[in-house]
RNA sequence: GCCCCCAUCGUCUAGUGGCCUAGGACAUAGCCCUCUCACGGCUAAGACAGGGGUUCGAGUCCCCUUGGGGGUACCA
């Protein structure tokens, strides 16, 4: 028998981190062990599941090279792998509860439900719900059932104890006369979770069930529906839950505003994710692209084998030195007992080191592959790509080094070399260029600038290197006003560097615009 | 209320009774390198939630307390 798992997203547009890293450990320990990994969309909920709010899902997953081998755009021998095509599936498995006596029907009003469940809790005792005829004969109960409308209820054995063996938690138990009698059918014939998820497990013949903590307590009525069915139970592990940056809450798109820095959203805006209409306050709001989100780090252009690095690693180690682990090393050393059992806080920091290590580790020519459409997009390339463009890009990814650790940060460190001149930052212009001296000795530099022969930056800076001799003027001071002078800010590449890549005529035509500003 | 789960530096973690005066990584601070920014190097600060047991010996096993999380739905 082979290793079957599975993921089963809702699809509401986006895909989250914490579903991620859940998917993440599934597909690890079937490519380690050989098996299926399975996509099954939850979309039981036909309100608010729209086809194209699945595409984004999928296209997250396809991203981070996370492949299933079942499920939507594959197929599969087990399908359909939507639930709301599986209806009928339920509804068997419903009679068949029914018609073995492990369910029954209930005909118990909302109202009095809910009075029984008020009245308890007003007295402070634990409301246990069986309905008084939950013993009535199959047969009595099948007819009522198919006379009018009624819920379907799993019938709770008494005085026992239920459980399992899982994974990482060790064993866990339940006792039944604590649980009350669950819904696994609604009155409207739509299947409850609880039970769905079962079915749909059973039939999908799933070993392995992997998925978040936060269902641990739902695992006492899915045994039970297990042992209902006369299924075998699968191996159960319940990973911790990937918690918010200093909280102990659930990671979510609320609390990770506070990720939505100005500078975060500055560098969105540059990569023309949002059009300029769009206040600050509006993307901060954004469901489909937040720091809850994987499109989010997509858009940035955070390397997915980062992001795949980092969440295995959140929650699962290797050894004690590690942190780097590449995909392939990852597989092969995957398992369950190394998973932590304490929840974990997501830390766009480390995120973010991570992201540069990859970005090292990447050969130029990926790097200007990566970099080329957030150019595209921020509008500092032409429709078409001739050489000299490419071999240009090609030389500002090797100046930005390792300065570069998102794609986007091309925008930031090397922006101005695409554009008709520098954007000017006045605090930079007043700091550097509005010097004593600083103005003259550019201007007489330019005419050095001028004769320099080859336009490299070895040449440059023996050049500037004499020029400060001759004239006795600081190097420092020089520099740091030819940064401004050609780049309009104080951080980014080498400045001889720049001014090579720039060329001859464009550096002195900067250099006269800045003698311009002062 | 009741049930279940969890608990090592700010964060991710190593630790499975002696190798622990608790190791690594990110972040932080200082110094060095340096034309800025980043990278890199060195150093510093920083944790076993508390209390009881068990044991020759406990971060490690047991119990209690505290704190967090989840469930207790005709939500997923």
């Amino acid at each position: 028998m082979t290793l079957r798992t599975r993921f089963a997203p809702s699809p509401t547009g986006y895909l989250h981190i914490g579903g991620v890293r859940t998917a993440l450990f599934n597909w690890l320990l079937t490519r380690r062990l050989g098996g299926q990994f399975i996509l099954r969309i939850d979309d039981t909920d036909a309100e608010r599941n729209r086809a194209e709010a699945l595409q984004p899902i999928l296209d997250g997953f396809k991203w981070l090279g996370i492949d299933w081998d079942e499920g939507p755009e594959v197929g599969g021998s087990h399908g359909p792998y939507f639930q709301s095509q599986r209806k009928h599936l339920y509804t068997e498995a419903a009679h068949k509860l029914l018609d073995s006596g492990h369910a029954y029907p209930c005909y118990c009003p909302k109202e009095e439900l809910d009075a029984r469940r008020k009245e308890a809790e007003a007295t402070r005792q634990n409301y246990v719900h069986r309905c008084a005829h939950r013993h009535t004969p199959a047969v009595d109960a099948w007819r009522l059932f198919t006379e009018k409308p009624a819920a379907v209820r799993l019938k709770v054995p008494d005085g026992r104890t239920v459980g399992m063996d899982d994974e990482i938690r060790g064993h866990v138990e339940w006792q039944t006369d604590l649980i009350g009698d669950p819904v696994i059918v609604r009155a409207d014939g739509g299947a409850l979770y609880n039970f769905a998820t079962v079915v749909d497990d059973v039939s999908l013949r799933i070993t392995h069930v992997i998925r978040a903590a936060e269902h641990l307590s739902n695992t006492q009525v899915q045994v039970l529906i297990y042992e209902a069915l006369g299924q075998p139970l699968p191996v159960f592990a319940h990973v911790p839950v990937v918690n918010a940056p200093n909280s102990k809450e659930k990671l979510s798109k609320r609390k990770m505003q506070q990720f939505m820095t100005p500078e975060v959203i500055a560098q969105l805006r540059a990569c023309h994710i949002f059009g300029p209409e769009m206040t600050d306050e509006q993307i901060k709001k954004q469901e489909n692209i937040n720091p809850a989100t994987v499109a989010f780090y997509r858009a940035l252009g955070y390397l997915p084998a980062a992001l795949v690095n980092y969440l295995g690693r959140l929650g699962w180690s290797l050894d004690d030195k590690e942190e780097i682990i590449p995909r392939n090393r990852m597989i092969a050393n995957f398992s369950l007992d190394r998973v932590n059992n304490a929840p974990a806080s997501f830390d766009p920091a480390k995120l973010l080191w991570l992201a540069g290590e990859y970005m090292r580790m990447l050969p130029l020519e990926e790097r200007v592959a990566g970099v080329i459409p957030f150019l595209h997009k921020a509008g500092l390339l032409g429709e078409t790509l001739d050489e000299a463009t490419r071999a240009k890009v090609r030389a500002v990814v090797e100046a930005c080094g390792d300065r570069l650790k998102l794609f986007s940060d091309v925008l930031l460190y090397g922006g101005f070399f695409f554009t008709k001149g520098p954007q000017y930052d006045p605090q930079a212009v007043k700091k550097r260029l509005q010097k004593q001296g600083v103005p003259e000795a550019l201007r007489e530099f330019n005419k050095v600038l001028a004769d320099v022969q080859p336009f490299e930056s070895a040449a440059l800076e023996e050049a500037l290197r004499v020029f400060c001799e001759g004239r006795g003027v600081k190097g420092g001071d020089m520099i740091h006003a030819l940064r401004v002078a050609t780049t309009g800010v104080t951080i980014g590449p080498g400045v001889f560097e720049c001014l090579a890549i720039l060329g001859r005529a464009e550096t002195l035509r900067r250099i006269e615009m800045a003698l311009r500003q002062v």
